[in-house]
DNA sequence: GTAGGGTTAG
């Protein structure tokens, strides 16, 4: 059949308002059957919704009803490839752009070109189901396809695509490009810059061009602060991906900022927003704040719950955590995944096994669903830590499915803790096998013989590291003083104030000897003398970091430092000490928790 | 028809 355009009545059908609710095939049959004997099935816009419903329902209705169309629409293919669902997967969209593609295939021009509309539909699909070699060639036909320049639709899903590739430099480049950006394409590429942080952490790319957590974060702000000078008034998503990027650089001084903005400028608190605040306040070492919010919360929904979980889970608070997780079950909500994976890691981080336990068999009673990948690498954090090595091999031998790097990571961990070899060697095999170009994993295989003084085989790794161009990634640990955000690494002396940090630390040294401390170490694995092992234990970053602040800070005020590593046995010894010395509250936030050391003792009770 | 959001083990 040959359509004529739609009768301008047919927009506000009653039929058409039908189809939006229908949620089975038969009511659909029915509608569409209806619309056939009205004769609203010859239109176009009609069919589109009809399509719409369809691909909702049955990727085979769909088809047939595309099928029975002579010459369908590049409007039509396009509401067929803007609605991915799981009756209409992914494959089948990208099936129907070539058939645009194709529509002039054995005739002298093409029928039919995709257009404007089209892009965006792909470039989302690609990143929801992140096929990035399709996102890379459809690209390159939309410049083939469409006029320079791009609408904003076509800019912003563009940049939206790109950041899941975690090619923030083309991103940039895609951006800078763009005249007079609106709103989503400013949103897009702030949002970009908290994605590529996530996909550098996460995902495992480690070539990603634009810098550690603390750069991208910082070119979020200030892309934020150049869309207000812009006069571009943001909207709550502009906030949550400002918000984000605080979190993920522990930014406190700009999260604090972005949140008086919020209440300022009359943005909603919606629970979007909220959520993300309560994770950067607890990711920037603020739990009270985090909890003050999440108490006043109207509405509370499953993330909020997760979020705040988390919070507690990272700050050594388990009791406080499970009774979280009781309180969500009491208000009738579910709990999914995550809330499963933050209770049982709040319960991990204070040694809490029984009611660790309780919470994984719980998993299946409460949920229905059989525990995953991430809750049984909980469980063996969780048994490991507490020193229940055997139970937690077991674990990962008997568990359904095949472990993951993760997994035999965090028994190494345990095992290295606890001085076992003969575990820690089974884990680290298994280890190199699932990720040989991790350099964390070497580190780890080299400390082991280097603890069991087995010098040659430890120096034998590090070698091997070097001649496979796998780099260590350096220790790095940042301090916010006055909303500026100072960066050490290990053995630093790039700071300007080099010199008096480096002085403070000797005078810090000769303190922590009076005070009997005697440098542990154990955790400082080269073949070096006792003396050089000291030294170098001396110039960790949070070191430098701790002494920077010390001299800088007003007394009294914590300070908050953020590392990209786990802290050191010494390091954490040395800042018990120092928070008596000087008292100073001092506040790390170590890769994966925080440690709030006051009066000499830390929040994680030695349980790290 | 069209961009776009918060939580997630080590």
């Amino acid at each position: 059949m040959r359509l004529p355009p739609s009768p301008s009545t047919a927009h506000n059908h009653p039929l058409l308002q039908l189809l939006r609710r229908c949620g089975d095939l038969p009511s659909l049959r029915q509608v569409h059957a209806l619309l056939i004997t009205t004769g609203l099935a010859l239109h176009t816009f009609p069919l589109s919704r009809l399509l719409s419903a369809a691909s909702r329902l049955s990727a085979a209705y769909s088809l047939s009803i595309l099928d029975r169309i002579t010459n369908p629409t590049v409007f039509l293919f396009n509401i067929l490839i803007s609605s991915a669902t799981p009756h209409h997967p992914p494959e089948l969209a990208l099936s129907h752009y070539l058939r645009i593609l194709a529509s002039g295939r054995g005739l002298p021009a093409p029928l039919l070109f995709p257009n404007s509309f089209t892009y965006p539909s792909l470039f989302k699909l690609c990143r929801t189901y992140r096929l990035l070699d399709h996102g890379h060639a459809i690209h390159a036909h939309a410049l083939k396809f469409l006029d320079p320049p791009f609408d904003h639709f076509v800019q912003s899903s563009l940049l939206c695509f790109y950041a899941i590739t975690g090619r923030i430099d083309i991103v940039r480049i895609l951006f800078d490009q763009i005249e007079d950006p609106d709103l989503a394409c400013w949103n897009s590429v702030i949002d970009a810059y908290t994605r590529c942080d996530f996909v550098n952490k996460y995902i495992g790319i480690t070539d990603t061009v634009g810098g550690n957590s603390a750069e991208l974060s910082s070119e979020a702000l200030s892309l934020f602060v150049k869309m207000l000078t812009c006069g571009v008034r943001p909207n709550e998503m502009t906030a949550v991906a400002v918000i984000i990027a605080c979190a993920n650089s522990g930014a406190l001084y700009q999260g604090k900022w972005i949140h008086r903005y919020i209440l300022k400028n009359g943005l909603k608190m919606n629970v979007f927003v909220a959520t993300a605040l309560i994770d950067m306040y607890s990711k920037c070492g603020c739990l009270d704040l985090a909890y003050q919010l999440f108490d006043k919360m109207p509405h509370r929904d499953i993330l909020s719950y997760n979020a705040m979980i988390g919070g507690f889970a990272i700050h050594g608070h388990g009791h406080r955590a499970l009774e979280l997780f009781d309180k969500m079950k009491h208000e009738g909500l579910m709990p999914d995944n995550t809330t499963f994976v933050v209770t049982l890691c709040a319960c991990s981080h204070v040694g809490l096994v029984e009611e660790g336990r309780r919470v994984f068999r719980s998993i299946k009673e409460d949920s229905g669903i059989d525990p995953k990948m991430e809750h049984y690498g909980c469980l063996v954090d969780l048994l490991g830590r507490s020193g229940q090595l055997e139970e937690a091999l077991e674990t990962v031998q008997s568990m359904p499915m095949k472990p993951n790097a993760v997994l035999w990571r965090s028994l190494l961990g345990a095992a290295r803790v606890q001085v076992n070899l003969e575990i820690g060697e089974v884990a680290l095999k298994n280890l190199l096998q699932l990720e040989p170009e991790i350099s964390g994993n070497y580190v780890l295989l080299s400390n082991m013989y280097a603890a069991s003084s087995r010098w040659d085989d430890a120096s034998k790794v590090r070698q091997s590291m070097k001649d496979h161009g796998i780099d260590k990634v350096p220790g790095m640990s940042l301090v916010e003083i006055d909303g500026t955000i100072h960066e050490f690494l290990t053995g630093d002396r790039a700071h300007p104030n080099s010199m008096e940090i480096y002085y403070k630390l000797e005078e810090i040294n000769g303190l922590l000897q009076e005070h009997g401390h005697r440098a542990r170490t154990r955790t400082v694995m080269f073949d070096i003398e006792e003396e050089e092992k000291e030294d170098a234990l001396s110039y960790h970053s949070e070191r430098l970091a701790i002494a920077f602040a010390l001299i800088t800070m007003e007394p009294g005020i914590p300070i908050r430092i953020t590392k990209n590593l786990r802290v050191c046995e010494d390091c954490h010894a040395i800042t018990k000490l120092i928070s008596v010395i000087y008292e100073r509250e001092i506040i790390v936030r170590d890769r994966i928790r925080f440690h709030d050391f006051k009066g000499g003792a830390c929040s994680c009770s030695d349980h790290w």
